[in-house]
DNA sequence: ATAAAGCCGACAAGAATTGTCGGCTTTTAA
DNA sequence: TTAAAAGCCGACAATTCTTGTCGGCTTTAT
């Protein structure tokens, strides 16, 4: 409960890569996940998925790669994580059938209190 | 990713029965599982755990079962939750490993987050 | 034209969670 | 004093989720 899974160690630590570099420059999933210590092919898949909600650009072909879509500053780690994880935090299943299950507001405050917290931190924040 | 366990759900939602009770009566599995739905044979090794580090007394035999072992108001969220879940909350790998690593704060600061929540809600909240 | 890259779907290995079972011990009440 | 009700315990089975791999395809710069 709470682990934080690698999809979003990997996909975080990739994104804070490229913040850090910092350009207009793509950078290849070899250097990356040489760089970063991360599998290429699992990695293949996480940027995919960053690729496909706009957090990135991807450019085949020599000389292609991968730069963020946006400034560092406007990327926050809410928006990395909830672009690789399914189960938006935190999520209980017994509480949607019961109107009045009294254990739901623990699960809720604990998501709202994620949630906020990933959203206080931007590519920048983390780089700086 | 930050998905409530069932079996913190099973064992908060039993907790909070008990707490509702507030008495000195022992309720006992059966009861319980069958008032929560929840599956027996599992909720026996949760309240196993949840007695082990004494928030609830135990009583074998005929008219045995479980009592809550303090008041309601001096037992948190968070006691029931860090004593049936390993992993206490968010842990990184990599991060141990990278003095470094510009990500480990976020998961450090959701770290935070989640306790202090947990921490903050008692049985007795829960039930008035 | 070719080599370097990303794209995509399938799937396999591993780990964690969830649930089950059988036999044991303790306790109460008839 | 014995039978039934209950908790205790360890092993293990089923299921699901995470993590990782593979093969073949498409795109693009040189």
């Amino acid at each position: 409960m709470f682990k934080v899974s690698k999809k979003s160690q990997y996909g975080l630590r990739a994104m804070v890569y490229l913040a850090k570099k910092d350009s207009k420059e793509f950078f290849s999933l070899k250097d990356i996940s040489g760089k970063e210590s991360i599998p290429f092919d699992f990695l293949e898949k996480i940027m995919s998925e960053l690729e496909k909600v706009k957090l990135v650009k991807a450019k085949k072909g020599i000389q292609g790669g991968y730069v963020l879509a946006r400034n560092p500053e406007r990327i926050t780690a809410k928006d990395i994580v909830s672009a690789l994880e399914n189960t938006t935090a935190v999520d209980c299943s017994f509480c949607g059938k019961s109107k009045k299950c009294l254990t739901k507001n623990v699960w809720r405050k604990i998501d709202v209190a994620i949630n906020k917290t990933l959203k206080s931190m931007t590519l920048s924040d983390l780089i700086s």
